[in-house]
DNA sequence: CGCGAATGTAATAGGCTATAACTTGAATAA
DNA sequence: TTATTCAAGTTATAGCCTATTACATTCGCG
């Protein structure tokens, strides 16, 4: 197994690991100018191999899209984890937050691929870049640090990680720019933050009430 | 100035308004597939026109790209002021939100022609798009039915914005579906609806105070 | 009515996806 | 060790798309 971002040894037949290579090269040229930055004919030159030699791994250019995406997934979840480990007197949803957008902004083009593109949709249940997807919002959802009562956790999940993607993308759009930027878009998330961590704290002290007048 | 929707009429030179007509179709193309469903030359067939007819009026893809989002932004700013002229219990703000979120689901493939494509980011300022998305952003700022203090209005107006179309983001990736969805799209955007509602009730009641106070 | 600008056409170059038929060499089994 | 098989790579090619160049037609204005 050699190493995943080499072009092929020239006088050499086999490439060794080309379903990698390709995958990495793709998100490369994804960083940018996202999914139709990808042409599978310039990233086998880039590999040093024949055109039609990526088709032995990936039936058409829509299966390649989809492992880069998926790979993006897993790239974005560890990030997440990271950034939550980190030590810091933010809170871990903070943490999560910040790095989401940073992720987003940075690296826009993957971005665009991961949660606007027709290919996430498309995702049958089950498959690898389905299950990437379910990881990473787990990843939210064990952010929260709250305690899973009546599926006010998830609910919240869904709140933030929405809020976050609407944030990425106007900031990409331009809203934040020019007179109409009156908050920055780190504010922004700051403020969908702590309306998360009030919201979560008070359904479930109300939950729990709830609970014991019950019993 | 004929139809924009006719094709051009055998045994005549011109079509009369191509220009036009192509918005109108890569509009509909775009309903489902996004972007990738525009193709000029299959535009031009359709429309009866010879490949090459279509440079005419956009320099590239590109180009009529940027001309079809506007056009959608247009499109979306009619629906959502109707949606807040309509009599109803609900609120303007609701009203909007709602429409926003059924216009990403039901014409996503537009949807993200207009908030996920490089195209809009790219826009320059002025240009016709980036005017087109400005109006549709000071539809939101109108839906908020507040006074304009210290720029609150608009600090609410893009984080509601920002929460809707993250709300469409992970409907269409298939978060709200399968057994995480415990909320409906319809209901999280309603609790967006009101947090907004609230934070701008007691922002613009803490400036009061606070102007009161500097008197 | 005539002329110029706008609009459309035919022909063509070049890039991309994808398939078919052939080749190489690595790994397994005799 | 050698024979064989199959995954992985190659060349050649078809077909779609964007875009340009040079040429044809018609609309509208003076």
């Amino acid at each position: 197994m050699r190493s995943q971002l080499a072009r092929k040894p020239e006088n050499t037949y086999h490439h060794g690991d080309l379903r990698d290579a390709l995958i990495k090269a793709a998100l490369r040229e994804a960083e940018q100018g996202g999914a139709e930055a990808i042409s599978i004919k310039a990233l086998a030159k880039q590999l040093g191999v024949s055109q039609p030699a990526p088709y032995r791994h990936f039936a058409d250019r829509e299966a390649l899209l989809a492992a880069v995406t998926a790979e993006a997934f897993r790239q974005l979840s560890g990030i997440l984890r990271a950034a939550m480990a980190k030590p810091s007197k933010r809170s871990k949803l903070s943490r999560l937050a910040q790095a989401t957008l940073d992720f987003g902004l940075r690296r826009n083009g993957i971005y665009r691929l991961m949660f606007a593109s027709r290919t996430v949709s498309c995702a049958a249940i089950g498959s690898e870049l389905h299950e990437a997807t379910r990881e990473t919002f787990a990843l939210v959802i064990e952010a929260l640090e709250a305690p899973a009562v009546d599926y006010l956790r998830e609910r919240q999940a869904l709140k933030i990680w929405a809020a976050l993607h609407g944030v990425v993308m106007l900031a990409e759009q331009g809203l934040f720019t020019g007179e109409a930027a009156h908050a920055t878009r780190e504010d922004l998330v700051e403020d969908f933050v702590g309306e998360t961590k009030a919201a979560l704290a008070a359904a479930i002290k109300g939950a729990r009430r709830r609970k014991k007048a019950g019993v």
